[in-house]
DNA sequence: CCAGACGTTGTT
DNA sequence: GTCTGG
DNA sequence: CCAGACGTTGTT
DNA sequence: GTCTGG
């Protein structure tokens, strides 16, 4: 599954990549910047690219659904299946019209039984971003009316599969485009989810584990002793 | 008809 | 709210 | 996802 | 054990 990455993009390199999404800052932003994040978790907003009237747009969301039937705020789905979300209630309306890219640097696992973390992200030298498959509903928290995102998961490609059995889909950039358009038809964008199979995995020091670590040397090869 | 799930992962 | 199970 | 709280009254 | 916070 997908339930912490990183984004080592600063707001400059978020805006580079905007403009390799084709998509400009959400004005709704304003002077928001954008800073390098090595332990991003459920429920923080995280920069997400969608589809908007005029072309593309990197807008900030909250990385968790809280359906709408959850009285409580704490069933957080912060994970879609591939296999089924174009079917369950809640998440087809969704996928119909709502589907974007979440930018990360890469993404973490923690292998059963032990919990020893592992950090997975694109082999060196190929593209520093890896854009992960995900969804956009409305939720409403404390109140408040909130966009709410999920990321799509998928069967782990074999390699990473001795770690663990699911994975964040993500978008061959060819297919950015047609994904982000709320006009396909549904079997066509589920067509586009792919399990890659070119990512690698290192392990990595427990230090990931408590969030408030952050800081390049959470993503660095772990050696001898832990 | 009403009750209970509705989601994921992991664990039992 | 809406669907499934009993 | 994991870490850390989970409780009250009164005192510093 | 379960909930909240990050």
């Amino acid at each position: 599954m997908c339930g912490r990455y990183v984004l080592a993009g600063d707001n400059s390199a978020l805006s580079a990549l905007g403009s390799e999404f084709g998509a400009d800052l959400d004005p709704a932003l304003g002077e928001h910047q954008f800073r390098p994040n090595y332990n991003v978790a459920p429920s923080s907003n995280v920069p997400v690219v969608t589809a908007s009237a005029g072309g593309r747009v990197l807008a900030q969301v909250r990385w968790g659904i809280v359906p709408k039937w959850s009285k409580n705020s704490s069933t957080l789905l912060i994970n879609a299946r591939g296999e089924s979300v174009a079917e369950k209630v809640t998440f087809a309306r969704s996928f119909a019209t709502r589907r974007i890219l979440i930018p990360a640097s890469g993404y973490y696992e923690w292998k059963r039984p032990a919990k020893d973390p592992y950090f997975i992200s694109p082999p060196i030298g190929d593209s520093r971003i890896m854009p992960m498959a995900g969804l956009i509903a409305d939720s409403v928290i404390d109140g408040q009316p909130v966009h709410t995102c999920a990321i799509i998961t998928l069967a782990a490609a074999p390699n990473l599969e001795p770690i663990h059995d699911r994975m964040p889909a993500c978008i061959n950039s060819k297919n950015w485009d047609a994904w982000l358009d709320p006009s396909i038809d549904v079997q066509a964008a589920l067509d586009l989810l792919v399990a890659r199979t070119d990512l690698q995995a290192i392990p990595v020091g427990r230090a990931v584990n408590s969030v408030r670590n952050n800081s390049p040397v959470l993503i660095e090869e772990l050696r001898a002793a832990d």
